[in-house]
DNA sequence: ATTATCTATAGATCTATAGATAATGC
DNA sequence: ATTATCTATAGATCTATAGATAATGC
């Protein structure tokens, strides 16, 4: 038996109509192959700016065929969209509600957070800021980053008043924003191409510098490192 | 004589048909009126969400007017992308070329430009992501921010090294591109209308936290400040 | 005469729907 | 029979152009 699987594209002859062209977009399903084409196009060339027929000649089937598996242009986006947010509100609940010291959740979570958005196949966190987010039909999308903003100042204040509460001076003024903004240049730092590979780990780094923090390094390094194994053993499990 | 040009709405007679509705936009001519009007539409429905028709609508006037003053919509784009960038380009080189010390001069540079970036009238900034400066079209801009962004990274390296020569330990690894990133986080924290009203301040005071520099605030804001005065100075005599 | 606007429209899209077709599955 | 695809197309855009019109300026 010859190989035909590699990259996950599906081979497998099944019910219905034959396509024109081949395969070759990984994905088990149509549904994972549509999705794979339209992240990598409305990253690239925007939402707006890619048409449904691009979007099909991406993925190498006719444009009605589309409307098999999406019932709109928008639908597409939203599932996107809602594969991506998801994991990454999840894991930073969790850590949340480790015992590790606040410095090491924050750490943490924007190792976690940076690692998604830096190393998924496309660039997703670019549609973040999409201006169709802002109709009624995303509210759902927006409240979970809203949530996930949240989590993140919960944990900055916690760092702030640990760092208030040791005497430590000049500590940024109720910036409990500065974390996610920062793990969001991630975004545009990919945008340019520019970067190194352990960006991730380097942004969380900066975040907890930025925040005025000046403890045992080391230390901090290693509890992270924990927190996150533990987050995946967790993961494993479920 | 009644004073019929509050906010600047110009309603002066002149040659040619007139138009069947009232102006009112900001600018003393259509071509500005054109250019407020799509910086409104562009950064809050993106850039190919908004059709002629529905700039025209905003600015008081029929669909082909704009034609007569830009030849295509790419150049309504253009032309505000550079009245944006270009300023900011020269303030970050002036200050660059000042005696001040390396610190002011970078906490003076994000000052500069994260107020451009919160008080304008617009967030024109989140049009610097837009996918279609890809394109061979908007080249020059592309290159006026990557002129900014070497200018940012020089002073940064600046600052590093003369913490390092310090003997400062535990310095953010060749990371020049933090300062750069944290201005442009402004235009995420505007679109989501989150922030402060000194909110180019407090990134300012950011960055420099961010970047491992631990020396006199006080002496620092007042360095900064002073550059920044003789800023405005040199421009209001050319 | 010059200018800034207008009306009208060509030609090229683009999304979504209707219905035919060619496989597998029972 | 069910499914996944295909072909064809309606109806609604959207950009840009052609040419008419209604002011001012000389």
């Amino acid at each position: 038996m010859i190989a035909c699987q590699d990259e996950g594209v599906a081979t497998t002859n099944s019910a219905g109509r034959p396509r024109l062209a081949d395969r070759r977009r990984p994905g088990e399903t149509a549904q994972e192959e549509i999705l794979d084409a339209a992240a990598e196009l409305f990253t690239t060339y925007g939402f707006a700016s890619t048409s449904t027929r691009k979007i099909a000649e991406a993925v190498g089937v006719r444009q009605a065929t589309l409307y098999h598996y999406f019932a709109t242009k928008d639908d597409i986006l939203e599932t996107l969209l809602g594969t991506s947010v998801a994991p990454t509100l999840e894991a930073a609940q969790q850590i949340r509600t480790a015992s590790a010291s606040p410095a090491a959740q924050l750490h943490a979570m924007v190792t976690y957070d940076g690692t998604q958005l830096w190393t998924g196949r496309w660039n997703i966190g670019a549609l973040y800021l999409l201006p169709e987010l802002r109709t009624e039909r995303f509210r759902p999308f927006v409240r979970m980053r809203e949530t996930l903003r949240s989590t993140y100042r919960d944990v900055a204040r916690d760092v702030l008043d640990l760092l208030a509460a040791a005497g430590k001076e000049n500590l940024p003024d109720a910036d409990e924003d500065i974390p996610l903004r920062f793990v969001e240049t991630l975004v545009n730092l990919r945008w340019d191409d520019a970067g190194h590979d352990d960006e991730p780990q380097r942004t969380a780094d900066a975040v907890i510098r930025a925040l005025g923090w000046g403890g045992d390094w080391e230390a901090l390094h290693a509890e992270s490192t924990a927190l996150l194994r533990s987050l995946r053993g967790n993961n494993a499990r479920a």
